[in-house]
DNA sequence: TTGATGTGCAATTACATGGTTGCAGGTTAC
DNA sequence: GTAACCTGCAACCATGTAATTGCACATCAA
């Protein structure tokens, strides 16, 4: 039995963080706040939450550690926007783990194929 | 300002959970070797990780609790495999993000220039 | 200038998470 | 039966995380 490809490894090893950062109901919110209505600063983002001002500026700043978004001072305001380069990043994250598992049911599939014909 | 689409927000608290299941490194290598190597018991998956077999069984346990594998007891050992529905759905949850993305994307592009045209 | 607004920092709390060790119990092989 | 093996449970520890409050500082608008 063989260890797990080692590329497929390393952009495992990417992937985390970035899956890391999207496991939050709150996080995932804001990301859909900010596809769906553009550029919000912090004040605005937490107008609209459950959660206090402090909480999303922290979620915000987590989104930003992991590339999704972009922030900029304007003036006393802090605009957050999503951030173009990682979501194209993203994407490719996740067109690999679909593709590894469309791979892996092909597999199965003909695993079991030949596993039923090796023990009739 | 709009609040996000309830029926995006709902599949985003379904999507949350997932995400967060594939945020730990540890968790996506062994979904990496169920992928490649197929069904495996909790003493082979641990065999070749750097962490305690108990710790490998935690996982296994998280990534069961979120629907990514399903485990099955064969005698004395608990065998691991891709729980093929739930892929489907993860599939779906991976695309409906990078589709929101892309629309952003394009939205972010459009309200961009509509908004040189109406400040001139 | 003054007040309202927006943010940042620090401390705190509560809880989840990843990891460990030790031990008991079920299963297989000899 | 006995020994080796696989798993499950429990306790425990360290760390990380989500959220809060309070306060200080910057900035805009009147």
């Amino acid at each position: 039995m063989s260890l797990p490809d080692p590329m497929a490894s390393s952009q495992v090893r990417d992937a985390a963080p970035l899956f890391a950062a999207l496991g939050d109901e709150t996080r995932l919110q804001l990301l859909l706040r900010l596809s769906s209505s553009g550029p919000a600063s912090i004040a605005r983002l937490s107008a609209q939450a459950r959660v206090s001002r402090q909480a999303i500026a922290k979620h915000v700043q987590v989104l930003s550690a992991a590339g999704l978004v972009r922030t900029r001072r304007r003036g006393r305001e802090r605009i957050c926007e999503l951030e173009p380069a990682r979501l194209a990043g993203a994407h490719q994250c996740l067109d690999l783990i679909s593709t590894l598992w469309d791979d892996a049911l092909d597999r199965l599939r003909s695993f079991v194929e030949d596993d039923s014909q090796a023990h009739p």
